[in-house]
DNA sequence: TCATTTTAGTTTGATATCAAACTATTTGGA
DNA sequence: TCCAAATAGTTTGATATCAAACTAAAATGA
């Protein structure tokens, strides 16, 4: 899956950013702007890597890194003007990895796997 | 998983590796040496992954690296006694894992989540 | 009020991982 | 026979990732 994303946002032109980036990009599609924290929930990553991650965003010009100005340790993070032109790239590949992910399996088999497999995560 | 396995290993005194590395003492138990190429298949991890995980196992003590005679491009890895020790280990935390996976997974539900994820990994 | 604790983020150091370039052999075809 | 192509591994360079140590600021409580 992996492969095939950074595959398929290289043929889009978008080039040099790993799915992580990707979800960071998406995850702010949603909202106006999201804390380092926030993020680092969202894509469970350690917060030191978020750091990393959105760093390079910001070299690339997808995103911004602003101080919150009454607690100034916060840094709200949100998406530029060329990051959201990636949106309808993001969701065309989206749309394509579902159906290439899902093709042959039955509506029954996608609600019981993911039922399963939540159970299985749960265990943990 | 990762992090369960690697906490489990740590309890039993095996520390510094990680599943990667475990894999490939893993596949050598049930064979008596594999080639760096095979490791590389199996564990599926590219080949200069492959040298630095078992250069690591070999300073660790735990397999050995041999020239092979006939064709000296060929490297033959084998499991040391060290290593052989590990076998119970494994085996236990691997025992453990699977019962923590499948807690609350019936039968039919454990045919039903690996009969559809092959189907989707087959669809890549 | 002021010291302690908590919280948000960054820095540092280590490791796994890959891809590309490289080395050394072996194999295959002309 | 000998050169070109294929094969097995290693080296190099880049990146993502984490954990631990750190910095700075805010919250808490005595």
């Amino acid at each position: 899956m992996n492969r095939f994303i950074v595959t398929e946002m290289a043929k889009n032109g978008v080039d040099g950013i790993g799915t992580s980036h990707g979800d960071i990009i998406y995850a702010l599609f949603k909202a106006p702007r999201l804390t380092m924290a926030e993020i680092s929930k969202r894509i469970r990553k350690d917060k030191s890597t978020v750091t990393a991650l959105v760093d390079k965003l910001v070299r690339l010009g997808y995103v911004t890194k602003e101080r919150d100005i009454e607690d100034t340790r916060v840094v709200h993070v949100a998406v530029t003007p060329k990051g959201r032109e990636l949106e309808p790239i993001f969701e065309s590949i989206s749309q394509e990895m579902l159906s290439v992910f899902y093709s042959s399996v039955s509506d029954q088999e996608k609600e019981d796997v993911l039922r399963i497999l939540k159970k299985i995560y749960d265990n943990f």
